[in-house]
DNA sequence: AATGAAATGAGAGCGCG
DNA sequence: CGCGCTCTCATTTCATT
């Protein structure tokens, strides 16, 4: 599946519908449009365009983990041994194909991947490290950084303005 | 302003419903309801108890942070020097305050912080560690890993099922 | 107590000036 | 870009199990 995605030009208008709907998309076209001096109608073709252009990614809702009994949050840092590109290749592809795993970077510095992982227990992660990482023979060392608070946690861009 | 949260049952409707809303919030309460063997008021019933729930926290566009012009992403490993309850609690406050900071998490292991930052240049991300890390006094050492690759990026919580 | 069917109302989508 | 229409969808009501 491919990912539109080009590059155009964002006013600040568009700017300023992107900040409140990367808080609250359910807000009514309606109400941005008077926050930002708009009739409803540009705010919808301006939203369509951002849409079409990959700007905006997706519409989705945040779900506490915590109330679907997925308490533990969980990083870790993975060192491999090999960074050639298809061995990095493989390495993306198997993390990003695990559901715990709720997001991979592939990063500089002294590891080579982050991971943001969620899980229900403790030996849920145990389990998974086996099979991710002691699994994986071009995983050289990893370390686990257990969340005890979520302190603060989106995907809010910070926007110009 | 207070965050209504109190635990509430889910059975495998509400499971159901939550899967397609973490991917796609914007789907039709008709269409949801034909995916879940449920009529539209039910399907609607249910959401707003889960979201009254606080099951539900919030419903959001996702936003490609390079095409507004934020193009970096990273992670920061903050340790620090105290770790008496206020001085954690100001520093949480502190990093949750700053838009750049898109996720905080307190965590145990060789760190007491882990960040991610969204940046539009390295030099606003260097101007970010003075203010934030050496000009705070109960900062001991960070550690910087950039993101070349957002493998997988999302919120999106492991549900049974 | 929770559901589904039907009626109401709000909001999205589209063509027009 | 804004105005006004149409139509879909969200929301309420109510009878039913």
């Amino acid at each position: 599946m491919s990912k539109a995605s080009f590059a155009i030009t964002l006013d600040s208008f568009d700017l300023a519908i992107l900040r409140i709907l990367q808080r609250d998309n359910s807000t009514p076209q309606r109400v941005i449009g008077e926050a930002v001096n708009l009739s409803a109608p540009a705010v919808q073709r301006r939203i369509r365009r951002m849409e079409e252009a990959g700007v905006i990614q997706a519409h989705v809702a945040i779900i506490d983990p915590i109330q679907v009994g997925q308490a533990i949050t969980i990083f870790v840092e993975v060192e491999v041994i090999s960074e050639t590109a298809d061995l990095i290749d493989a390495a993306k592809r198997e993390f990003a194909s695990v559901p715990e795993v709720q997001q991979c970077y592939y990063v500089t510095g002294e590891a080579d991947f982050v991971l943001v992982v969620v899980v229900p227990t403790m030996s849920a992660y145990e389990a998974l490290t086996r099979r991710l990482f002691f699994g994986n023979n071009n995983v050289k060392r990893f370390r686990t950084f257990v969340a005890m608070d979520r302190v603060k946690v989106g995907l809010a861009v910070p926007l110009p303005g």
